[in-house]
DNA sequence: AGTGTGACACTGG
DNA sequence: TCCAGTGCCACAC
C-alpha cells in the first residue's frame, strides 16, 4: 500500500487533525490545500464519515460564511457551538463572529 | 457502468 | 448588499 494512495477522505482527516486549538477553517480551504478546490463539498462528506473517528475535530470546520452547517450532524443540538465557544471562538446563532480572526488556512499555515 | 447525492463555493441579477 | 441558481468533484448505491 502506498501512502500516496491515500484516499481523499484520509487527507481531509489529516488536515482537520492539524487544525490548531481555537482556530477554524472552511471546507474550501481544505479542498484547495488538497488540490481539489472545487471539491469543497466532498470535504464535508468526508467529515460525515469522520464520525467514526474521534480524532477529527470536525467542529472546527465550517463553511466559508462561518456558518456551522454541520451542526445538524453532531450528536446533541448545540454541541458543535459549545465546542467552539469552549475554545474561545465566539459563535452567534450558528455563525462565527470575526471569522477572519479565527480563520486558519492550511494552504498558508501548512503551505 | 451510470445516476444521485452532499457538513460548499462562486457568479449573476 | 443580499438572495437565488448553477457548477463541481468524489463517494455510495
Amino acid at each position: 500500500m502506498k501512502e500516496e494512495n491515500k484516499n481523499f477522505f484520509q487527507k481531509v482527516y489529516e488536515v482537520a487533525r492539524l487544525i490548531p486549538y481555537g482556530r477554524v477553517t472552511s471546507y474550501g480551504a481544505i479542498a484547495t490545500y488538497l488540490g481539489a478546490a472545487r471539491s469543497a463539498r466532498m470535504v464535508g462528506w468526508a467529515m460525515n464519515a469522520s464520525h467514526n473517528m474521534d480524532d477529527i475535530p470536525a467542529h472546527r470546520v465550517v463553511n466559508r460564511k462561518g456558518l456551522l452547517t454541520g451542526k445538524h450532524h453532531f450528536d446533541g443540538t448545540n454541541l458543535m457551538q459549545q465546542l467552539l465557544e469552549s475554545e474561545g471562538v465566539k459563535v452567534k446563532n450558528l455563525q462565527i463572529e470575526n471569522l477572519e480572526n479565527y480563520f486558519w488556512d492550511p494552504s498558508i499555515e501548512l503551505k
